[in-house]
DNA sequence: CGTAGCCTACTGGTCCGACCAGTGCACTAG
DNA sequence: CTAGTGCACTGGTCGGACCAGTAGGCTACG
């Protein structure tokens, strides 16, 4: 006590401060979405490592979902667009390690969804309302031909209410989440007797929580879309989780 | 048209699918964590590749926070408990690279806090009751500390409600939105001059919170966390954002 | 003069062999 | 029985090599 407080060194790997300098080039934007990083021979040379450790580090920023590389593409590795798949793989993991049963994801998806019905009753655009009654069009449409164009359709509409939302977290989120949940049961869905009849209602549904969005009444569109989502997928939750999605409806 | 549908070969890189077997192990339960892979040079035998190649998968799992290697360790890589470091990992990314505003990640906490309430109200127990009570008694004893001190205790009060939830997804979502908005503006609100007049108002509405959550009603629960909430980041919101978390607060 | 096709100079993917600084464990000397 | 010392092994890094693939320039043909 008393001394000077010295702190543990932190090996730092030669690839780590790599992936650190370019992460930081990309998310402050010197390098943009697009562009090419210098081939791994150059790059042996600028960070003075060896193709090895220039490659770890590319691994790593590959699967952070920052670059992308080609074989014989004459130009470096491209810096990649952001896109939630490195969320969405985390995500999944998630769900998978950590047992995510059924009823939570679609119980957080009941949240974001009503969230983004809430404010898009607000911030919508009539241009975006006109999205939605598309989608809602093409979700009639699609009874007759299949549940994938159904799904399609109704995934449309869900988009265009969280973009109307204003909110990428929400977006994004909402898309990540909805994706694990389809995964889970869509084939169950597919293969259900009275999908015919499930479809027709959820059209319904959509269309009074649309009528909402479109009053501007908020909590009315967040309510009717927590009881959509809940009424589609409470048949494929277990009895012993619904108390839990139930908790939302009131 | 007519003749066989051929698909897109896809070249599969080695160690892309050595990451495939091992995922799979992890996520399957078949490796545990706490449990070791064979070493780089055992793996290099068993896949038939070489060690670079091995190293190139390792280096992916790292990044997805699935094992960890430790230079020198007798064993091989670690398996790791799964931990969110991969999942606030890609949202920070997302927050750069997509310029989350701090009114998008604030409203997405609002939106994952009030749901957070409106289920503990419904679905707490008594003991989880008392690490709220707790919570803020900390938070009253930190006002005389430090803007540190009440924050740790404030960050407890939202976990014991979030885990009160009993929706992990919550809970891990609501972990890495917070660490980000705090990431932004911790120093801001460390350094402002009325910070222990923010503070004395914030211990008030969390109480009021708790007293809903006791008290069972989910809705008012709901309500409060998401004014606390406003209340105490408004300020740091920039003005033309304020209008889209106000939409939230009927 | 235009174009089809080849050629070359690169790329990334993979392999090999080597060295180093650490770590844990068994063995040994006290 | 313990304290200390090697040793055998680990992961991290290096350098060189080869391969399959690509793009773009070059050539030769029409």
């Amino acid at each position: 006590m008393g001394g000077p407080r010295f702190e543990p060194v932190r090996t730092v790997r030669a690839y780590e401060r790599i992936v650190e300098q370019v992460e930081e080039a990309i998310e402050s934007g010197a390098l943009r979405p697009g562009e090419r990083l210098p081939s791994e021979r150059d790059l042996m040379g600028q960070f003075s490592v060896s193709r090895s450790t220039v490659r770890e580090a590319l691994r790593v920023l590959q699967a952070r979902g920052l670059v992308r590389s080609r074989p014989g593409d004459p130009n470096g590795a491209e810096v990649q667009p952001f896109s939630p798949a490195a969320l969405h793989k985390s995500m999944t993991t998630l769900a998978r390690v950590e047992e995510l049963s059924l009823g939570e994801l679609v119980q957080f998806r009941m949240v974001l969804d009503a969230s983004a019905n809430l404010l898009a009753a607000r911030l919508r655009t009539d241009e975006q309302l006109a999205e939605m009654d598309a989608a809602i069009a093409a979700m009639r449409a699609a009874v007759e031909v299949g549940y994938d164009a159904f799904s399609a359709a109704d995934i449309a509409f869900h988009d265009a209410v969280a973009r109307a939302s204003r909110n990428k977290l929400i977006q994004i989120c909402t898309d990540v989440v909805r994706s694990i949940v389809l995964g889970l049961v869509s084939g169950k869905i597919a293969a259900a007797a009275d999908r015919e009849a499930l479809m027709r209602q959820s059209i319904g549904h959509h269309e009074e929580v649309l009528a909402a969005v479109r009053a501007g009444d908020g909590p009315l569109a967040a309510r009717l879309s927590r009881q959509t989502m809940y009424d589609y997928y409470v048949g494929y939750v277990p009895e012993e989780e619904r108390p839990a999605l139930r908790a939302l409806l009131e």
